[in-house]
DNA sequence: GCATAACGCTACATTATCTGTAGCAAACCG
DNA sequence: CGGTTTGCTACAGATAATGTAGCGTTATGC
């Protein structure tokens, strides 16, 4: 069993709101989904591959992450095993491609900006 | 002082690699950074205001968030207060724009998909 | 059949992070 | 001066993530 029956997926908390972008802002915004939607891209992985491409993040967060994700709609497990993003998920990461490009020009910007505060 | 002295940002995890793309998700995987991007989209807002918009969410991850959000240089506070996305963190808010739409296709696909699990 | 290995997934103590509420010092208003 | 708003911090209690171990199941080799 993934969960315990009755238990359902933490409700997206930004989600009262009844929009969806809040929603979906609240799901890609916990710790490595991103991360996970960005490792599926290409080929699906076993669940061990996925953990060794994400750091060997800890399966628990990874798991959680994964039930979520597939709840989404987002992320689904292969008849012979293996995680790979759906249609949706596809669709989804597309949305993600152009952060490639833009972390390249981030990085190449400013290695440690200032910070302007004004307190002083 | 916005932070202890000697004190930096957690050191984006990911970022270990040394590759921008994990560092970025790295950074925008973390509670609210995505809300924050988003509420900001339009014009400048109190740190209150922005508050508001985040569902009221806690001043201690907000105030952190934001630290982490200025040092890589998205956002910005004003001369007379107030903060807004800077050039960059513009362009970064581009990128996320078409999650408005996909959200919403999101929405109208299913409101709770079923899990295609294997065990049992 | 039996060992070996890989699969998806779970337990659990420790540690990190977030929530919620309160409140400070500085700047602004009159 | 008193009142209000700003950015920001403290701190206890709640939640979530980490790290390590291991379960039950399904191949594969012999």
């Amino acid at each position: 069993m993934a969960k315990k029956p009755g238990t359902t997926t933490p409700r997206v908390r930004a989600s009262r709101s009844g929009r969806p972008i809040m929603a979906l802002l609240d799901l890609l915004g916990r710790r490595w989904s991103l991360r996970i939607l960005w490792e599926l891209r290409g080929e699906p992985l076993t669940s061990r591959a996925l953990r060794s491409a994400c750091d060997e993040a800890s399966p628990t967060v990874l798991q959680a992450r994964l039930t979520e994700l597939r709840e989404a709609g987002f992320v689904e497990l292969g008849e012979g095993g293996g995680y790979g993003l759906t249609a949706l998920g596809r669709d989804l990461c597309e949305t993600f491609m152009p952060l490639h490009r833009f972390a390249e020009r981030w990085k190449a910007l400013s290695p440690s900006p200032r910070l302007r505060g004004r307190s002083g």
